[in-house]
Order: C-alpha cells, then structure tokens, then sequence
DNA sequence: AATGAGCACAACCGCCTTTGT
DNA sequence: GACAAAGGCGGTTGTGCTCAT
C-alpha cells in the first residue's frame, strides 16, 4: 500500500541533468508555458520525473533568476526574515528577488547558520546560544505541552532582566514593498511569555514603530498575503488597539495572540 | 603526486496542501 | 464531504570540487 510513486520510475533519469535536457525544457516552456508538470516531460521528449523537471526550471532555468554570490544586504535580510518567518524557505525567497528557496536554504545550511554560530546566536532561535547565558539569569527550565507554538519540547523562562538583554532582537527590516509609506519598524519579541528552546520560530513578536505606540501587522507590513503567514489582522493598520500587541504567529495556529 | 576531509550545491524523497471531481 | 491527483515545500543525500597534509 501507500502513496503511489510520482512517476514511473523505471523509466525515468537521474541524476544531472544534461545541457541537451535543459535544452528541450526550456524551448517547451517557452513553447507551452509553465503547468501540468506530470504531463510535461512526456510532452517535452524527457525521461524524467514531472517533479524533476519543475524543480530543475524553478531553481536554475528560470530567466529571472540572479546568480552569483549573496551580498551583505541580502545575507542580512535572510537572517532577519528568518528570525520571523523560521524555515519557510519559500517565504523567503519570495521577498529576494531572483533568489530561489533551494538556493537560499543551501545557502543557509552552508554560511548563514556558521555565521550566526560565530556572532554566538542560535542558527534556529536567533537568541544567544545557550552556553552564553549565565545559570543564575534563568528563573527555571519547564516542560509545556501547550506553549505558543504547540509544541511539546522544553520551554525555558528567563527573568525579566535577563529577557530584556537576550530578547532584544532588533529585527529592523527595510523591505521591497511599502517601504516609503511605513515608518521603520524595531519588531521586538514579546517579553513576558515562554521562550520555546525547540527549532521553532521566534514567532511571538510584536511591532511597534520606532517613532511611536502604533501596533502594526508584521505580516502586513511585510507585504505577506495574509495567508502566506496566517496573518489575521484587518489590514488596516488602525484596527489595532494602540497598546495591544500583535504577534506574527506560525502557520497553523488558530489562535491570534494579543 | 596522492589522498582524505570538508565544503558547496544540485537533485531527490517523502510529506503536506491545494485543487478538481 | 470524500477522495484522488497534482503541486509545492522542507529535509536530506550524493557528488564534484578545493585545500591541507
């Protein structure tokens, strides 16, 4: 039993792809555009997977992508988008243009996380790795099945003190979108719940301008489509209470957090 | 020059989500 | 609403390259 297998594997390339391969992919795509990946390769004259091929377009055939080396900036705007948004690659990608979430991920996995382990911050929380923080500044080390984030690995609580120097994240972003309209925005993490030590991520921020009390939407202020990060705000940045404070949450939570 | 370790990245795998019937 | 097919995503693996020994 199970899940039948994408395509008939038998008959099918791996591996590589060939110059001749990504030949006949993009005069089909440029023949017949995107879509119907299963049919494609068979359509195409391709032995291969309609998965493969899909994957082999997206992440180097494209003519919009942009290759060559990271630059500061966008390694910064990685670090930041993944200290909201966590291993939502897609996400990611999505707001770097021209960059793909293969590339991005790899390029995590082989630069970004060493770099953050050097600066001494948690590739996965974004906080001070653990063996930086003094014992005496924890308050205590609980075991939550219902945290933030559902999960039912260990949370840790830090007193206030200790909070206010680890949790200042800083997450400043200067974004594609919207950018002249919004003041910049400090996207700070809320101090008072539970700090997951799990891989999740950091999602319980909230946002506050820099210039004053106004609460804003990360997700809006983002550009996100509110499904793309389970935002449930009213778009319009006055619905929020002043002084309450909205979180970005991870996708799947049903609750809003204020 | 040989070779082993480490790194970078392309590609695959399996699961989850979305869409159509 | 139930089911199946297809698309999409994130984690992982395989392979080629570079560099140190």
């Amino acid at each position: 039993m199970g899940r039948s297998p994408c395509c008939e594997k038998a008959h099918t390339n791996k591996g590589a792809w060939t110059k001749e391969e990504d030949q006949r992919l993009i005069s089909y795509i440029k023949a017949h555009g995107e879509g119907c990946w299963r049919s494609l390769p068979k359509a195409a004259g391709l032995l291969r997977c309609g998965k493969s091929c899909r994957l082999r377009w997206i992440n180097y055939l494209r003519p919009d992508l942009k290759r060559g080396n990271f630059t500061e900036e966008e390694d910064e705007l990685i670090i930041k988008l993944h200290g909201l948004l966590g291993n939502k690659w897609s996400l990611i990608a999505g707001r770097l243009p021209g960059r793909t979430d293969n590339e991005i991920k790899n390029y995590w996995n082989t630069h970004i996380k060493r770099k953050l382990i050097s600066r001494g911050l948690d590739p996965q929380t974004h906080r001070p790795l653990i063996g930086a923080i003094p014992c005496n500044t924890m308050n205590t080390i609980t075991t939550s099945s219902d945290d933030l984030h559902g999960n039912a690995a260990g949370t840790i609580n830090f007193n206030q003190e200790a909070q206010d120097e680890v949790l200042n994240l800083d997450l400043s972003i200067s974004l594609p979108y919207h950018s002249q309209t919004v003041p910049s925005l400090t996207v700070e993490a809320k101090t008072t719940t539970n700090i997951t030590s799990s891989s999740t991520p950091p999602s319980n921020y909230y946002c506050s301008s820099t210039s004053g009390n106004q609460a804003i939407c990360v997700c809006c202020h983002l550009g996100f489509e509110r499904s793309e990060a389970s935002c449930s705000c009213n778009e319009g940045i006055g619905n929020h209470h002043p002084s309450l404070l909205r979180y970005l949450r991870p996708m799947g939570d049903e609750q809003e957090v204020e």
